[in-house]
This record gives structure tokens, C-alpha cells and sequence, in this order.
DNA sequence: TTAATTGTTCTCAAAATGTTCACAAGTGGA
DNA sequence: TCCACTTGTGAACATTTTGAGAACAATTAA
């Protein structure tokens, strides 16, 4: 059971880890948290240290690790009224299917090599939670054949776990120059970054390490055939 | 857990490591993080030991190992009780999953080729409701590479509805003499049926009409990366 | 052994971060 | 109402992190 602030600021580091690898500092927590002192952070971690939700070295900077992630599931809005947040509980809900269901925005389409179309209204896209690990994610919807000997087609919808953070040989969303987003193996080679397509018939192309932003990676799969 | 240089490096590494298998030398480490002096190489290394993130052999030359890598999540809490499990909140969010979701049962493999292995305990899996259309389906995990050039991969999830009607170029799960299971496209010729793979090293098959049965047809896929 | 490579320390200095304390106030339960 | 906690704020202070350079030690190859 964590009380209100405890949880904002779990939230908050989990995010910021799956997202980036780098332990926030007390002072990033503290504008997170839209507090004006540090020593309020330093209580709720120490709150959050003792009751084993995260793990850190004392007196060391941004050396945070979560040990037991708080709940993803819903967005920010606890109830409004109680101040404490209690945490679902292992057994879970009977059969029901809704804990093995994560929802998921669809946010528009990305072309293997063309801009992203980004989505305002948000779809919304139920997904069984087997198919994710933890992190925030979204969805897109392919367009284009580049990445179809990957056994990604046009039409599908790729899973992708937001984060910057992606290992050689990983299929990831990559914003080119900050114009186009595309879905590509990613490849590091003395200090360039190459992006590889998975249909012969297009070229690898490679970058500058600056020109391209890692904004997810590839985590999952779904097609539709035509019923 | 990490700061943004002692991450940096420990990626350099990683990648290092991934890609030729032998250590960078400190030197190059500099380098690579812009440095210019070693000694600051020195104290990050110093830093990821104490982490838990590398481990060296002091004194030796271009001895580093990764024992846990950068975007790997935390130690997974040994936590006998598994809590991972993901919760959505009882309140639910907007849309209510509950309609947006059918539960279907995975019934076991179809290796494109060999008999299919039936599953007793159902696994359920909880799928989009969007992927499929009206009938009944099941799930079967896809074992095998012949329908590679399909996009269907091996590992892949392939959603099932329940027909034992289909139409020529429909990917279906076809009984082949009462024996085994596979998924294949499914053609008429003359009389005969042909089951073809869509993979170039695999050749179609051809059966009398009668020693096919079709048990379902494709109606969608799913398919996880590795997290 | 010599030379070349590679790792280890130390010092200086500045910037970034974490730690503590004291003072106030709000909440919920006994 | 009183007590035990949780929240918020500020500020002084303690440490760590980062960077640069240079001298020196250890290991390796010839």
C-alpha cells in the first residue's frame, strides 16, 4: 500500500527508466512531482526504499532501481478522494479476462520510409498483456512492405514499448532527423547508425548517431486476415 | 541506476562486446565517450563494477564482461509469488475492455507439417475483439518456418476460426488423412486439393479431396519480441 | 630486455546531486 | 482532542560525478 505521492513518484521513476536507462535526479523527481524542495523526494524514496518498492545507493547520484513495479495498468487518476492507493493483489481478479487485457493507443500509421501519420483521436486497442512486458506502449499501424521479410506486412499493427533505449539487431521506431519516423532493424557501426530494411529490394541507409531518435521498440505483432 | 555517461559506457561496451567479441581498451572507450583523459574512463568502469553491471580483471588488459545489460529491467525480484502479473484497474478505463475482448482457447501447436500437438489444458488467450470476426476461434502456436514468406513465423500465434469452409488462396489448417494438422494455403485443382507452403525450400502438396479435411481458416495473428 | 600497449592513481576545479534540519500544516484513527 | 503520519518549503552542507593532465605501473609482444 502506497500512499498518493509514493505511487506518482514509482510511476514516475519506472517510466523514466524503461524510457531512458538514467535514474532521475532528486531535483528532476522533484519537478516531476511539481514540488519546490528536494527533501520531500528524499522522504518518499526513503518511504519507497522501505517498504521494497526500489532499491538505491545511498549518497550516490541517480542510482535508483525499482525492485516491484506499482501498478500500470490505469492512467493517473486514482480515486480522487482516498489518499492512499492500494495495490492489486497477486491472486487478481477470478477469471476475469479484464487483467490479462493491457489497452493500448493506437497512435496512426508508420510508413517503412515515409512520415508517420499521427493519430488525434485516440483508438484504443486491447491487447493481451502476455504479448507485453512492462513499459508503456503503443500502437501503429504498418504501412509499406520494407520490414516484410521480417514477416512484418503492410496492414499490421506493431506493438511498440516506448523507450530510447535499443540493442544492435532490434526492430525499432526510429524518428529520421525529426521528420520521419520509420520501422527498421537497428545497427550501430563505428559511431553511425544504420537502418535496415527486411525486403531486398531497399537499401540500408545510415545516419549520423545524432540524426536518429530511438522512440520505441518493436515488442509486438497483431494481423487481421479478412474475415 | 545509472547515470547518463556510466549508461553510455556501459552500452559502448555492450555493443563492443555484441559485435567483436573483444573488450574495448580504455583508450577507445575515451574516445568513444568523447573524453580526453583516461582516468575518467577509469572511474565509470569503477562505478559499473560497483553496480553489479560489469565485472574486470583488474590490471588486464581489455578484460570487461557485462553482467547485466543496460536495458535488461531490474534483477527480477525473485519474489516466489509471482506479482508481475499486470493488472488493469477495477475501475477500468473508458472504453470497457470487456466487449473490446474475446477469450479464446489455445489449443497447442500446428507445425506446418508435422501433426499438430493437442493441448489439454486450455490456455486462454485473451484476443482484440477487432482481430476477429463473428464464429468461433482458437489459437495455435505456429511451429515451423513453412509459411515464412507469409509472414508467419515460427513461434507466431496463429487465431483460428473454426469452418470447415474456405476458398481457394485462404490460409487454413487443413487434417491431412485424419493424421496431422498444418497450416497451409489452400488451393483446388481439378478435383485434388494443394496445400502450398509459402516457403521456396518446401514443395505443395497434393491430395485427393477426400483425404483433406479443413478445420479452420486463418482469421489472425500474433506474434511477441522477446522483452 | 626493450618497446609498445594498456591500466592505475593523483590532483585541481567546477558542476551536479544527495542529505539534513527546522518549521508548518493537513489527515485519519484511537 | 491527541497522536502518528504524511506533505510542503527552504536552506545550509556534504558528496559524488565529471573533466583534464600527467606520471607511473603492469602486461604483452617482439
Amino acid at each position: 500500500m502506497l500512499t498518493r505521492k509514493q505511487h506518482e513518484l514509482l510511476r514516475f521513476i519506472q517510466t523514466r527508466l524503461d524510457e531512458t536507462g538514467i535514474s532521475p535526479s532528486f531535483e528532476e523527481m522533484k519537478d516531476a512531482l511539481d514540488l519546490k524542495s528536494k527533501s520531500g523526494v528524499h522522504r518518499l524514496i526513503s518511504a519507497l526504499e522501505e517498504r521494497g518498492f526500489i532499491r538505491r545507493l545511498p549518497n550516490r547520484a541517480r542510482a535508483l532501481e525499482v525492485l516491484r513495479r506499482a501498478d500500470e495498468g490505469g492512467q493517473t487518476a486514482p480515486a480522487a478522494n482516498s489518499n492512499v492507493v492500494p495495490f492489486a493483489k497477486p491472486e487478481a481478479t477470478a477469471p476475469a479476462p479484464a487483467g490479462d487485457v493491457i489497452e493500448i493507443p493506437l497512435h496512426g500509421r508508420i510508413a517503412a520510409g515515409v512520415p508517420i501519420e499521427a493519430l488525434e483521436d485516440q483508438a484504443i486497442l486491447p491487447v493481451p498483456a502476455a504479448l507485453l512486458g512492462p513499459g508503456e506502449h503503443y500502437a501503429l499501424e504498418v504501412s509499406g512492405d520494407s520490414m516484410i521479410e521480417a514477416g512484418i506486412l503492410d496492414g499490421d499493427f506493431a506493438l511498440v514499448k516506448r523507450t530510447e533505449i535499443a540493442n544492435d539487431g532490434e526492430i525499432v521506431v526510429a524518428l529520421v532527423r525529426g521528420e520521419e519516423a520509420t520501422l527498421k532493424y537497428l545497427r550501430r557501426e563505428n559511431g553511425m547508425i544504420r537502418l535496415d530494411p527486411a525486403n531486398a529490394a531497399y537499401e540500408p541507409q545510415i545516419y549520423a548517431a545524432n540524426e536518429i531518435k530511438v522512440q520505441g521498440k518493436l515488442a509486438g505483432l497483431l494481423r487481421r486476415y479478412f474475415h
